[in-house]
RNA sequence: GGAGGGGUGGCCGAGUGGCUUAAGGCGCCUGUCUUGAAAACAGGUAUGCCCGUGAGGGCAUCGCAGGUUCGAAUCCUGUCCCCUCCGCCA
């Protein structure tokens, strides 16, 4: 959500924002409704003021009565007045996505994407990598087939060392974060209630990208995002106790209506995959820097894997609704010939902090702020499966286990 | 799923239609006293919104949302959450 006061005084700002993201804000319909709703609001504030005031003395004479049953009615009047354009100004609201940074280029869409950074050393091979599928294929460790026939297309099943290797993965990143990046650990539900799905900007807009049960009203989570920023809402947070640093591991529900035929090869596009989650609130005034060291945390995870990596930045057009800035960390997948998306690292500034109303306390006082909100993958499950399976592919045919995944699989090949 | 009990400020807790502008206690902050501290005493101690350059003034909020009433923490309806018991259950 962004801040009511920001779109009435810098209107020209919000809106230059909004257009570089191709959206088209209705700046000038929201500040007319707020004057509107400013009207309304002091009119009825003093009509019930002097109904307070006739009020405070104990019972009134007959006159006051029939006096203020007419100032009730119109109170009433103001009120239902005032509901309806406040539903209105929320509607336009709730709609409009974060602002992009200064930094973030402008771009319609993802070909304004900028590589930023290359961790990407080529090994050299002699020989000719097998794709991910056709290995996982001959040696049984996916059963994609089992998955479709039990849950439909992009369902997949991992059998044996494929769902040890997973399993090692989560483990192991969860370790990492916990208890070198400083992170703390957090199981939540994976389904939850319509407001925290608003809270977070999946809602309303995202709806029909999302699984939803009816006779509960609840959403599978799309990501671990969704959880964690609600996990204060509504509070003050105490001064002092900001950053908080969170890192969850849970399966992740996407309707994945994307054309069909798309990405459709292997378990690379699926809709239900696990990753491990990190996000962090911070204070807005120390919130430099915080997204650069939250790509440390994810790259880090790459090169101790020992995979090839690139950071993008991506451009107004591709960031997600309620990202002010957003890096990309890929992988390269020499089987498959491409850069596979492993983590998506996004500034949210106060857009969700204010949509979940959670402040902060500043430290020596002063009334509350809303919190800044950062996320990233930290990693993406299958892909980072995909990746060790291709670029650890030995001549032989088989994979090796990457050095530090080892005490956590307790093998160290497949196939 | 069924029956019952409950939700009041940072915490505890009183409050069954109007002297409630939510008592009282605890905690916290400031001051007096003290070499310092404790104790005692005095004052202060929520959030949001509106008006105002400001000092300041006003409105709302007793889980949440509606309703009844001149007037609601209090009465009515719905809903969410917590507790006890029954049923079901890994």
């Amino acid at each position: 959500m962004l801040s009511i006061e920001q779109i009435v005084n810098d209107p020209e700002f919000v809106r230059q924002k909004l257009v570089d993201r191709g959206e088209d804000p209705p700046i000038d319909q929201i500040i007319e409704l707020d004057s509107q709703r400013r009207a309304l609001v002091h009119e009825g504030d003093e009509l019930r003021a002097k109904r307070n005031e006739v009020s405070r003395g104990g019972r009134p004479s007959p006159e006051q009565i029939a006096e203020m049953r007419s100032v009730g009615e119109r109170i009433k009047t103001i009120e239902v007045e005032q509901e309806e354009i406040q539903g209105k100004l929320h509607e336009l609201l709730i709609v409009l996505p974060n602002l992009p940074k200064d930094a973030v280029p402008v771009g319609a869409d993802e070909e304004s994407n900028i590589v930023v950074r290359d961790g990407s050393a080529r090994v050299e091979r002699d020989f000719e990598v097998e794709p991910n599928w056709d290995f996982a294929e001959r040696t049984g460790i996916f059963d994609l087939p089992a998955g479709a026939n039990m849950s439909g297309a992009r369902f997949y099943v991992l059998k044996g060392k494929g769902a040890a290797l997973q399993r090692a993965l989560s483990d192991w990143m969860l370790d990492v974060h916990t208890r070198e990046h400083g992170y703390i650990e957090i199981a939540p539900p994976f389904m939850i209630r319509s407001e925290a799905m608003t809270a977070s900007g999946n809602l309303p807009k995202f709806a029909d990208t999302m699984f939803h049960d009816e006779e509960d009203d609840l959403w599978l989570i799309p990501t671990a995002e969704v959880t964690l920023n609600y996990l204060h809402a509504g509070e003050i947070i105490d001064p002092g106790r900001l950053p908080l640093k969170y890192v969850a591991h849970t399966p992740c529900f996407r309707r994945e209506r994307t054309a069909a035929g798309r990405d459709t090869r292997g378990i690379k596009r699926v809709r239900q995959f696990e990753k491990v989650e990190m996000f962090q609130f911070v204070d807005p005034k120390y919130s430099e820097g915080v997204l650069d060291e939250m790509i440390a945390d994810a790259i880090d995870l790459c090169e101790r894997l020992g995979l090839p990596w690139r950071l993008l930045a991506l451009a107004t057009g591709d960031i997600s609704f309620q990202s002010a800035q957003t890096f990309d960390l890929e992988v390269w997948a020499p089987g498959s010939q491409e850069w596979l998306e492993v983590s998506s690292l996004s500034d949210c500034t106060d857009f969700q902090g204010r949509r979940s109303n959670t402040r902060f306390r500043p430290e020596g006082g002063g009334s509350p702020g809303y919190v800044n909100s950062l996320n990233g993958s930290g990693l993406a499950l299958p892909r980072i499966v995909i990746a060790i399976l291709e670029n650890y592919q030995q001549a032989d045919g088989t994979v090796s286990i990457p050095e530090v995944l080892r005490p956590y699989t307790g093998f160290d090949s497949i196939g």
